[in-house]
DNA sequence: TGTATTATTGTACTAATTGTATCATTGTGT
DNA sequence: ACACAATGATACAATTAGTACAATAATACA
């Protein structure tokens, strides 16, 4: 359990920076559980190589999860999620990062010029024909 | 992909300001195809030298097409054309995105540890809370 | 066991690239 | 001369990349 494959997206034509992208979805992974107390994160530059950015990019971003007392790095050692996550971590934030996913989603459906009622029946219609099995990727 | 060569031809004895000939040209390529969603436009100081202008023009004329949805601008790192299709793709093709774009969202949603009726009901809330305040953007 | 060496890891500082903001200059029409 | 719009010049801010460094761990070797 040592090293579990941090699973992050990267979107290159997103607004939000490069950094802000690995921070919200370090949060969320923390938040929803995915990420637990104890569990060593990539090396920045382990991370960096897999996501095709600057070292200095996942850097920056651990360095404000850092601040944030969810993770904790330590220089020559590595990074590692905290013991004792910070109240931030918690159900409010789970949610807050639900909802910050959701408007995007939202926003890019709508500039597509799809209706609000298009856009609920679609997720309607995906969510009942989501896969499961694809869950398989659970460690 | 990263960069293709934007082809803008400035006619400087024209009655039309050089920045809305940037504007016209770019909304022209973009609505017959020729600019994708997705593709970097050039920076501006790239762009201002190509043409022989200051680049502050090329600026003003992306700050337009930033204000229109055409493209996307974010300081430090580049200019992009925004996801909007244009009006003639016919309605399959716009479905499809709508099903990617969809498929997307819930698949990061549930890596979130989201269930099925949480995601369906935050976009339903989200829906109902969306700010229609985006088309007093227009001028 | 102890110590030197090397590898790995995060840090700090700086540079490069990008768009933004503000004001000055130029040109045109009245 | 004046008003206004278009363009240019300059300084700035945000993001990412490059380079060198420091701390820790792992290894080699006496």
């Amino acid at each position: 359990m040592t090293n579990k494959r941090l699973t992050i997206q990267i979107d290159f034509r997103s607004d939000l920076p490069i950094y802000t992208q690995i921070v919200n979805q370090v949060q969320a992974q923390v938040a929803s559980g995915i990420l637990k107390p104890g569990d060593q994160l990539p090396t920045v530059r382990a991370l960096a190589e897999e996501l095709r950015v600057n070292f200095n990019t996942v850097a920056r971003a651990y360095r404000i999860l850092d601040e944030e007392r969810i993770i904790s790095t330590q220089q020559g050692r590595g990074t590692y999620i905290t013991e004792i996550p910070p109240p931030k971590v918690s159900e409010k934030f789970r949610r807050e990062a639900l909802e910050e996913l959701t408007q995007r989603y939202i926003g890019e459906a709508m500039r597509l010029e799809f209706s609000k009622s298009e856009i609920k029946q679609m997720v309607s219609d995906q969510i009942k024909a989501w896969k499961e099995s694809d869950e398989s990727a659970n460690g």
